[in-house]
DNA sequence: CGACCGATCGTCT
DNA sequence: GACGATCGGTCGA
């Protein structure tokens, strides 16, 4: 299990990280207590020039600011009043790249992730929906700004790597105010997988 | 299965 | 003061 190095997010081609995303772990230890997920969902967001981003029109406010900072750390931001969205931040210092975990597939911690969200059973929807997956890993938005490579957030690669045959796709979820930028492939799912949330496009 | 609705609050205008 | 990069429940067909 190897951390992800800065390279990895420091790339021009915020699709391709996200397409690559896809199969990594995400790590949580909050209190010494750790708990793990492999991606299975991702959405790309094209900074400046994506109506569907917080960042377009190169919008900066307090909150937006982490995405204009280095790569490779933790955009949380609470949406609805309620959930609370994990984003990665990506692209260098000034290019406001993020990808969107969407829905991830449990790995380790499994009890303390139904602690965490109330649930009795350890199904699908556990850690289906970007919502959900925040729930279970217990990242909240006072986390955003955190180091993905050196913190109780990581994001980590343990050899194991989907095929493109096994990748699939789609516009994103949610976006319809963004106009025509709303119908780009920017969604990524594992296909079949049963953790992939419901979109209107997706499985 | 699809449509709709309420929850709930930080952020931006 | 309005509005979400959502979710889970309900209702009707």
């Amino acid at each position: 299990m190897n951390v992800l190095p800065r390279e990895f997010y420091d790339r021009n081609d915020v699709v391709a990280i996200a397409t690559d995303l896809l199969g990594k772990i995400i790590i949580t230890r909050f209190d010494g207590v750790i708990t793990s997920a492999r991606i299975v969902e991702t959405e790309a967001y094209n900074g400046i020039i994506d109506k569907a981003s917080h960042a377009f029109g190169n919008r900066r406010t307090n909150r937006t600011e982490i995405m204009y900072g280095p790569p490779g750390f933790a955009y949380v931001y609470l949406c609805y009043g309620i959930h609370h969205l994990f984003n990665v931040v990506c692209n260098s210092h000034e290019i406001p790249h993020a990808v969107l975990i969407r829905a991830v597939e449990p790995v380790e911690g499994i009890s303390k992730m139904l602690e965490r969200t109330g649930k009795k059973n350890a199904d699908f929807t556990l850690t289906r929906g970007p919502g959900n997956v925040s729930k279970a890993l217990g990242i909240k938005t006072f986390h955003t700004g955190l180091d993905l490579l050196d913190s109780e957030i990581l994001i980590a690669e343990d050899g194991f790597r989907y095929s493109q045959k096994e990748i699939e796709k789609t516009p994103r979820i949610g976006v319809a105010y963004a106009g025509k930028d709303a119908l780009l492939p920017y969604r990524f799912i594992v296909k079949g997988n049963k953790y992939v949330s419901k979109g209107k496009m997706g499985i």
